[in-house]
DNA sequence: GGCAACTACCTTGCATTGCAAGGTACTATG
DNA sequence: CATAGTACCTTGCAATGCAAGGTAGTTGCC
């Protein structure tokens, strides 16, 4: 192997951070799919694609998360905007606290003994 | 469906970060496997049993980032120590500064629009 | 009209992986 | 022997990220 393969791990790591990364996405307002990939892709260490962003947007929306609806596009096909409904902006609030949580708990891991071998 | 399904949510979170965690755990020393699932297992918001720690100190040890050796246990079975390759060592620095990164453009995407909704 | 490029949506199929459940085995207690 | 605790591991299922492929509307070029 030779070097460490941080590259699959990144991947690992984004699952499940994406669903957080998408509803405080979209808690700034309405947005429709093509652009939450292209806005989603841009935060720093979270590489994601189509394949990836459009199931997800499904799932949410078929768990009640997410309303859409369709408008025309002035240039190109019909956009789906998606936003959160009153159950995505209650489990927006939850997901965040939950979060927290799981940041505290890393960081006590990661602070214990920063550099040192016994 | 009613309430929102966090749980599901908290399940999917757990993936990937779980790595991240082993690794800075291992970092204060070597622990056995049965440890591993204990100590873990506290830390809030990361509910993991065996049938996730097991397989997952053979697969980081087959990558080569785990050293593994064989202890006598004073009543019980061996116990299977862990700890970091030096390839570990390098690899958690990796994480951590990924892991860095990505908090950084979560916060960003929550910290937008606080609490409103207009 | 024909063709390529861009926007915008969605689905299929594969690989990974968390985890409940089940299995093996050692030690100690009764 | 039976039970309980420690300690390891594997099997099988469900979820999901993502590369790849597909459909369709608009624009611009020849």
């Amino acid at each position: 192997m030779g070097t460490v393969n941080i590259d699959n791990w990144v991947v690992q790591l984004r699952k499940g951070v994406l669903e957080l990364c998408l509803v405080n996405l979209l808690a700034n307002g309405e947005i429709y799919g093509y652009d939450v990939v292209k806005q989603l892709a841009r935060v720093k260490g979270l590489v994601v694609t189509e394949g990836t962003v459009y199931p997800l947007l499904s799932r949410l929306r078929k768990a009640g998360l997410l309303t859409a609806r369709l408008e025309e596009s002035p240039s190109g096909p019909a956009r789906k905007y998606y936003g959160l409904s009153s159950e995505g902006r209650q489990a927006r609030v939850l997901m965040n606290a939950c979060w927290g949580d799981l940041l505290k708990g890393i960081a006590e891991l990661q602070k214990e003994r920063e550099g040192n071998h016994g």
